[in-house]
DNA sequence: CTGAAAGCGCTTACAG
DNA sequence: CTGAAAGCGCTTACAG
């Protein structure tokens, strides 16, 4: 049943491997209305119906008025694909992320939608669940159609040299999150160090003294970051930390819960933990709980991205916001003055984080 | 700084609406690589190089080679808005829901994105925030894309008529959760009066006598439908219902809580109530606690949607999971259907749901 | 097996 | 102010 989105050989059987893809246009409804229908109704040349629908003011009223009936009359809907080929111009963006079920690109990707519309722009949506892969199919599959530019969350361990064959000679992109060395894009990501050092500051002015780094890959480069945070704040209180408190893992609940007791393996054992991200935090709460430790009173956690659930846990989590539908309204601005600046050096774009306290940051025992 | 998106005011001012909104196609990068281009370094034509492109068997092995390698290494890129155009087909499906912030609709979205992939189709995404005038305009840029269809969860007051005249003639579109009266589209729902039914069926088993339908706009189809679920139920347990039980709420948290003092305002009160969704559902929970009625024990709480937060609401929240991801590849299935069999009739399909028993619906005091 | 020609729906100098 | 002509990047009968 499936089918490959499209390729990844390369460009050569790009166009053949969607064979029969493609449907007639609303083969229901016959073929559509075009400027020479209406040029023909009322005995006017082409040019002069293209130059009404362009609002251009060299049309004579009168004619533009008759020219204006007749569009609604027949119910003209404008062909903005054939404009931007002949105009050699795109009316589109794309954007591809991680996934939409999760709820901080959901926002990101409402934020994004919503400042490309705003501007005339319509977005075309891929999503590369986390797999380099399908990543590299579906930015291919949007580049033939040809969008003005590319806002992308990268999957993890892509490969900048085979993104930039996808992308072909598009230079627009915008990475989100996640920078990719080897390539010279603009990029936006949030503030992790800083995220990072607020939250671990926040739990050494708790009375905190032994605090873990949980979850994420030590190899992502927003986990380093969070990471250098921690270790800043750690560091301007004069506190050390054994690796063994710096503890990996996958960015899901399941993994984060079955971690849990590493924090607890042996020697000094700590009394908070600042997490990668909310959905390891609330894992590791799963995880203290369920050896009966009380998170909040007993063990104090942060986490990193305030979801939604993140207010409604038990307890509820101190984490840092960003702001994703924000996010996604100012990484489609970037995109949108990078078209217009295209000569300009690729920019690096840093969004503030904020501290959100709540019960989960308790007071060291 | 915002722009009207499309103009509503009919199909003769849109092309100019969103003047200047289009931008050159990868300034940065200057002219992309063409079929000429191809033909030209290997001196074929480019009859021959579109063969080649399309895996059409009649090319000479040798040259589709020498074609290849060419694609490759000019690092070619099908562009396939002209193709669409030469060959009167599509291969993107519009998708325009209320916002993606609601994680229903952003799990809908993803899973329509993920089976129109599979299928080769690119989805154009439109949000209309739940106002028709938006949706109006959403709807007739979109069009502009020439989408082989539409997939349409429409805004609260959509009128069929004026919807009709932003399609064009475009007939293919499946609409999702809202009827529309006087369109004749194909049609996917939750089954919301067995969804209510289940639901208020399970509050009688555990003891209740006296319950609330609570939230929605009496108005609405899907709250229509709920209410007669509810009916039903208390029907054949031969209870009767007060008119002051059916309470009216806009879904949102705020005015839920805002309403519940409504439930206990004279005679009788109710011990339970059925609401219209999660949202609705949870700020009645709200406002419950703030009466010092504990939800759960005191008083039986049911939902409908199973959004992500009924799970770890205080307490979890009973409710009836619709698998929204799955709504989304069935719509975008029967879009896809819909395409291939332009003369079928219009077609009604109501999807299943189910009820998730956890705290809130607790036994009658 | 390959090429020349026409055409998808639009726009844009250029003449008049 | 309006029209004839060329062309965006592709595909597809049709000849050969």
């Amino acid at each position: 049943m499936k089918k490959e989105r499209s390729t990844a050989r390369g460009a050569a059987t790009k166009a053949s491997s969607s064979k029969g893809a493609a449907a007639p246009t609303s083969r229901a409804s016959g073929r559509a209305v075009t400027v020479t229908d209406i040029a023909e109704a009322i005995g006017v040349s082409r040019a002069t119906v293209s130059l009404v629908l362009r609002g251009s003011p060299l049309v004579n009223v009168d004619t533009r008025a008759r020219v204006e009936a007749e569009l609604r009359k027949q119910r003209y809907v404008y062909n903005r694909s054939a404009a931007n080929l002949r105009r050699r111009t795109s009316s589109s963006v794309a954007l591809v992320i991680n996934d939409l079920s999760n709820p901080f690109f959901a926002e990101f990707a409402s934020g994004v939608d919503e400042a490309l519309g705003a501007k005339g722009y319509v977005t075309l949506l891929g999503s590369t669940g986390e797999s380099p892969q399908r990543q590299q199919a579906v930015v291919s599959t949007l580049m033939e159609h040809t969008p003005a530019g590319l806002i992308l969350s990268p999957a993890e361990g892509t490969d900048a040299t085979e993104l930039r064959q996808a992308l072909g000679f598009n230079a627009n992109v915008l990475l989100f999150n996640r920078e990719l060395k080897g390539g010279d894009w603009d990029f936006l990501t949030l503030d992790n160090q800083q995220g990072a050092y607020l939250a671990t500051k926040h739990l050494i002015e708790r009375g905190h003294r032994r605090i873990a780094f949980f979850g994420g890959h030590a190899d992502s480069s927003s986990c380093h970051q969070r990471r250098a945070g921690y270790k800043q704040a750690l560091g301007e209180a004069g506190l050390q930390v054994p690796p063994q408190w710096m503890i990996e893992s996958a960015p899901n609940r399941l993994e984060a819960a079955a971690r849990t007791g590493e924090l607890f393996a042996e020697g000094a054992q700590p009394t908070a933990a600042v997490c990668y991200n909310d959905t390891v935090a609330l894992g590791l709460m799963l995880g203290l709980a369920s050896r009966g430790v009380r998170p909040g009173t007993e063990f104090a956690v942060t986490g990193f991205d305030d979801i939604s659930e993140a207010a409604v846990a038990l307890p509820p989590l101190t984490t840092l916001t960003v702001n994703p539908r924000e996010r996604g309204r100012q990484a489609a601005e970037l995109l949108l003055h990078r078209l217009d600046n295209p000569t300009a050096p690729p920019q690096r774009t840093v969004a503030p984080v904020q501290l959100r306290i709540r019960d989960s940051s308790g007071t060291a025992a």
